[in-house]
RNA sequence: GGGCGGUUAGCUCAGCGGUAGAGCACUACGUUGACAUCGUAGGGGUCACUGGUUCGAUCCCAGUACCGCCCA
């Protein structure tokens, strides 16, 4: 063997060895009923794995080769994710640097194509990524949130598809799916709605702007502002109402001004009109002052502009108070370009604020308000022109320029021009949402999506943790989840994007609507009938009917319901498929025309086109557990391993991910999706920042195997994931168990050198000699230990067992070993190693796959199976051998105090001394006697041997032990003061632990209200520290005679 | 503003009713001895603060201070 481990050749064809052995697939090595199945949270496709990823998978992995090994029927399900949003950016940013036709240009099945390419390539990467950490996945069930669907690229097959398509057609018949006009958030980037999940509030710097709404007609009223004890301290009269924003631009929809109704300033002019003072001066708008609990009169103004197409707050107080929503921007995010000119707008907006007429919401959203002058600006330079043009009418409110609420352009006191009039511009700190991938500023946009009623699924999900059906661990982490999941809002799950599993609904006119009159009652059409048919634009601007399905051969027979009761020939009318509202128009117009002509009824079609959007991702990364597992089918994998054992995620996709599987496991097929949920911390770097790309301060997991190893950067992980806190990871650590791994490398090149790796039988059965007998109870304890360990997702005490155990063996168990093989026990010694060794590889095999598997197949001619499927021990109690315990405790005590008296003393490690035992009970006699090889063995501790004495040399070191004291023959090598000083130090140490444990004993009340064997444990533990004291002690008294 | 968590050795962190621990760092000694990617020994702590519960509190409870994170 070498002298160290050389990870980076071995790791590789380790991993191909388990590989081609199969020893990863599902049920591999099983050899009980018992099951376990853990699915990987799925990676986005085109991402890299980064230190969560490996952290995450290094924890799954250690379960997954555990059970294995336990002989449970194991199954590690791998996969990566289509991740909408992320890979339709990275295919464009691809598609732009590699100068290639851009998305818009492609088309969406071009561009579709283009992203599954990207798919195709980039798949190895995951793959390759988990190999190198070790991940023992069942490569052979790869899975993919997108197989199966329309286009996809030979190979791609497998069945997620279908079961997305599934439960949202199951989902939408039971009503848990709906569309609806809503405020949503919307990306101007990515142009498409987005979840509240995928929004950061981020604090920017910003401005609050005031203006002055002049009231129409010229009212006036008295503005009066009182302190907080009633006393007047401002008394105006006001023609306008006072009205501050942060985003002046929304003002041009603006659809009232509220007030609260307690609010005693504006009582005068609720109900009144005001005046938007912004837009062409002849057509200002007139919006009315109403009341709403929403205004909060203390802060600004009191009094709050109502935009409610583009607030979210304004968007609830707008449903309540039958406000017009008025949308002034388009996808983009630019203003609105479209529509009748601003003048005719404005005059409908008019109408409705003075209650001549009402707007559908449909209706309110053709009108766009935007004036000619801003039409098609960006919404921020938007914005500096609404303020530009304000300013300059005088409506802004204004103050002074040394104004402290101006921020850093307001000017000092003492400058010339400090008293000068300025506009009251607040610099102040606002929240602004943002999307979190596209960095852009969100819009809140009133459009047509659809929604998961996550009011009616999130009941079982609730109850599931509540009642542990399903364990969150750590428990912390329920709280958040409960907290969440009870205020629960509609999810959003329509996409405009290209990549994704295409919504299965189809559109059609609704013909059965209004405006049609068949003038004979004949149930028939005649050709004025068709024509006028054609030409009323109401039939083919209103409402539309919609069905889900799987399949358009499926829908097609769902529309029935819109033919049936159609009059002749209409309901002869075949349903055809088209690409868009559009050309359904042209197709129907163009069916109909011919009809008139030919009067042929069998060529006469009924249009439908399907929704263009797709799903979010997270609808069906929802899916996971079941989807594959190869539902809908009833496949015996979906038997067999559902629901999973354990999820291992991070915190921060609980609410994205985990939430929801357990809501839509439930909605699909009503039962619970893991039996626990273990949240892991995140990894951060060693100054406890979060790792990101921007602060460059991101650890690449796969660096750090090639510098280290597999099995140290999972080492480190896996020590340092304790429950609940972050973690801070420094490359110092990672550095301290690759040196472990040398450490364990050693031992076992020690074996080999002692020809442990040739004994024929590996068992403990031989062992006679107490040294054997005790390291056999040491993994005995260990394995207890571990499992229990593992047993609780403690895997830093797992770590932890492991390591102490380990040095342990190495420092004790080899040392010890060195003098046995030179007598009659040689052959039990290394027996009893090679057992030994083989169970510590057994057991760190889950944290440590590759240098233990090396190892495995090193120390023995030939193995049956491999490590990955090693036998896990299962031994207890029974292997502990007390009096073993009770007799190498007591030499380990003896040697540590000699090594340690002679490091104090000094003493140069060649000279050997000989043992003054001064005195000895007949138990610890034994052992010595027993052990003496061992004791005199010991390098650090330099003892030739005893000699039995009456009274020690003067200034003799003194060694208390249990049953007995030793003093070392060194009266003239050391300094008596040294020695005393030593001793003090004990014997005040000694003191204090004793002083405290008496006090307990003879205090009555403890042993009334302490346990029996608290009690017990206490006095023995007095009993041996006093003896120990009391030794000690008179060394001291001995060493004081010589001064 | 609401919620959650943290404060233990120089650093990073375990522990969580009854001897305060690990790794790293530090100091001294040691290299033909399985391992210098090493060994041996050592120094280093009013367990944030203030109260309470208890025979007993680093641990449980309440409050204070500071630090993080999540949600508005």
């Amino acid at each position: 063997m070498d002298k160290t481990f050389d990870a980076h050749e071995a790791e590789h064809r380790i991993y191909a060895r388990w590989e081609e052995s199969g020893a990863f697939k599902a049920g591999a090595n099983a050899s009980s009923d018992e099951t376990f199945s853990i699915m990987i949270p799925p990676p986005n496709v085109t991402g890299a794995l980064h230190m969560g990823h490996a952290f995450n998978n290094t924890l799954q992995d250690i379960l997954t080769r555990w059970h294995r090994m336990r002989g449970h029927d194991t199954l590690w399900q791998p996969g990566t994710d289509h991740a909408g949003i992320a890979t339709q950016m990275v295919v464009e940013r691809y598609l732009m640097e590699t100068q290639q036709p851009g998305r818009r240009e492609l088309g969406r099945e071009a561009f579709t194509q283009k992203v599954w390419e990207q798919k195709v390539r980039s798949r190895g990467n995951i793959k390759g990524q988990l190999e190198r950490l070790g991940a023992s996945c069942d490569w052979s069930r790869e899975a993919f949130t997108m197989s199966g669907a329309p286009g996809a690229p030979e190979g791609e097959d497998g069945n997620f598809h279908d079961a997305v398509i599934k439960v949202f057609v199951k989902m939408y018949e039971d009503g848990l799916i709906y569309r609806g006009k809503r405020l949503v958030n919307w990306d101007p980037h990515f142009e498409t709605a987005i979840s509240d999940l995928e929004v950061e509030n981020i604090e920017v710097d910003g401005h609050m702007w005031h203006f002055k709404y002049p009231l129409a007609d010229g009212v006036t009223y008295e503005y009066v502002e009182k302190d907080e004890d009633g006393n007047e301290v401002l008394r105006e009269t006001r023609d306008y109402i006072s009205i501050a924003t942060t985003r002046p631009e929304t003002m041009l929809g603006d659809g009232a001004v509220a007030v609260h109704p307690s609010d005693e300033r504006y009582a005068p002019i609720v109900g009144k009109l005001c005046e938007i003072p912004v837009g062409p001066k002849d057509h200002r708008r007139l919006i009315p002052i109403i009341t709403d609990e929403y205004p909060d009169p203390d802060f600004g103004s009191g009094a709050v502009k109502i935009t409610g197409a583009h607030d979210f707050n304004d968007y609830q107080v707008a449903k309540r108070g039958s406000i017009p929503m008025y949308r002034l921007m388009d996808t983009k995010g630019d203003m609105r370009d479209d529509g009748l000119p601003y003048e005719d707008a404005a005059a409908v907006a008019m109408a409705v604020a003075q209650g001549d007429r009402t707007l559908t919401e449909a209706e309110a959203d053709t009108i766009n308000l935007v004036p000619e002058d801003l039409r098609g600006l960006d919404r921020f330079v938007a914005r500096a022109r609404v303020v530009e043009q304000i300013t300059e009418e005088g409506l802004a409110v204004m103050t002074r320029a040394d104004d402290p609420r101006l921020g850093l352009v307001a000017a000092k006191p003492d400058e010339d021009h400090a008293a000068d009039p300025a506009p009251l511009v607040e610099a102040k700190k606002i929240m602004a949402p943002y999307g979190d991938r596209s960095k852009v500023v969100i819009e809140p946009m009133l459009t047509d999506q659809w929604f998961v009623a996550t009011d009616k699924i999130v009941g079982p999900a609730l109850e599931a943790v509540r009642n542990g059906t399903t364990e969150i661990l750590p428990e912390q982490h329920k709280k958040v989840y409960f907290n969440w999941l009870e205020n629960i809002e509609p999810w959003c799950i329509s996409r405009q994007l290209w990549w994704g599993h295409q919504i299965p609904v189809w559109y059609g006119f609704d013909l059965t609507g209004k405006g049609f009159v068949d003038d004979e009652g004949d149930g028939a059409l005649d050709t004025p009938e068709i024509m006028r048919l054609l030409s009323e634009q109401s039939l083919l601007k209103g409402d539309e009917r919609h069905h889900a399905a799987p399949s358009f051969d499926i829908v097609s027979g769902l529309f029935g319901d819109v033919l049936a009761d159609l009059p002749t020939p209409l309901h002869h009318a075949r349903v055809v498929e088209v690409a868009n509202r559009a050309e359904a128009i042209d197709a129907i117009a163009a069916s109909l025309a011919k009809y008139t002509v030919d009067q042929d009824p069998t060529n006469l079609v009924y249009p439908v086109w399907r929704d263009p959007d797709v799903l979010d991702t997270w609808f069906s990364s929802g899916l996971w557990p079941i989807g594959t597992l190869g539902w809908p089918e009833e496949t015996d994998e979906l038997k067999k391993y559902f629901p999973t054992s354990v999820l291992i995620t991070g915190f921060d996709i609980i609410f994205f991910w985990v939430a929801r599987m357990m809501m839509m496991q439930y909605a699909t097929v009503g039962q619970h999706p893991f039996d626990t949920v273990y949240v892991h911390a995140l990894v951060r770097d060693e100054k406890g920042k979060k790792m990101s790309k921007s602060l460059g301060n991101v650890l690449d997991p796969l660096e750090l195997v090639d510098e280290y190893g597999a099995d140290a950067v999972r080492f480190t992980l896996t020590a340092m994931a304790a429950m609940g806190r972050d973690l801070k990871l420094s490359t110092q650590r990672i550095q301290g168990y690759r040196n472990f791994t040398t450490k364990l490398w050693n031992a076992a090149r020690f074996a080999e050198m002692n020809g442990v790796f040739d004994v024929a039988t590996r068992t403990p059965d031989a062992a006679t000699h107490s040294v054997n007998k005790w390291i056999i109870g040491e993994v005995a304890k260990t394995r207890m230990a571990l499992d229990e360990a593992l047993a609780a997702f403690r895997f830093n005490d797992a770590a932890n067992t492991l390591y102490a155990f380990t040095y342990t063996y190495c420092d004790w168990y080899l040392e010890f070993s060195k003098p046995l093989m030179q007598t009659e026990v040689a052959d039990e010694t290394r027996q009893t190693m090679a057992w030994a060794l083989d169970q510590l590889l057994i057991m760190l095999h889950p944290i440590m796959p590759f240098i233990t598997e090396e190892l495995w197949g090193l120390s023995a001619p030939s193995r049956a199976k491999m490590c990955v499927h090693a036998d896990w021990p299962t031994y207890g109690p029974e292997m502990i051998d007390e009096n073993a315990v009770a007799e190498l405790n007591w030499v380990r005590d003896l040697i540590e105090k000699t090594r340690s008296v002679r490091g104090l003393m000094n003493v140069p490690k060649k000279e050997k001394v000989t043992l003054l035992q001064l005195a000895l009970d007949p138990a610890q006699d034994a052992m010595w006697a027993a052990n003496e090889t061992l004791i005199t063995a010991d390098r650090e501790a330099g003892i030739a041997g005893r000699d039995s004495t009456d009274t020690a040399p003067k200034g003799a070191p003194t060694i208390a032990v249990e049953g007995g004291t030793f003093a070392l023959p060194l009266e003239g090598l050391i300094d008596a003061g040294a020695e005393k000083a030593r001793l003090e130090k004990t014997v005040g140490k000694l003191q204090k632990d004793v002083g405290g444990l008496e006090g307990r004993l003879k205090n009555p009340k403890f042993r009334e209200n302490a346990g029996e064997d608290v009690v017990q444990e206490t006095e023995e533990l007095a009993t041996s520290k006093r003896e120990e004291l009391t030794r000690l002690e008179t060394a001291l008294a001995r060493l004081s005679e010589l001064a």
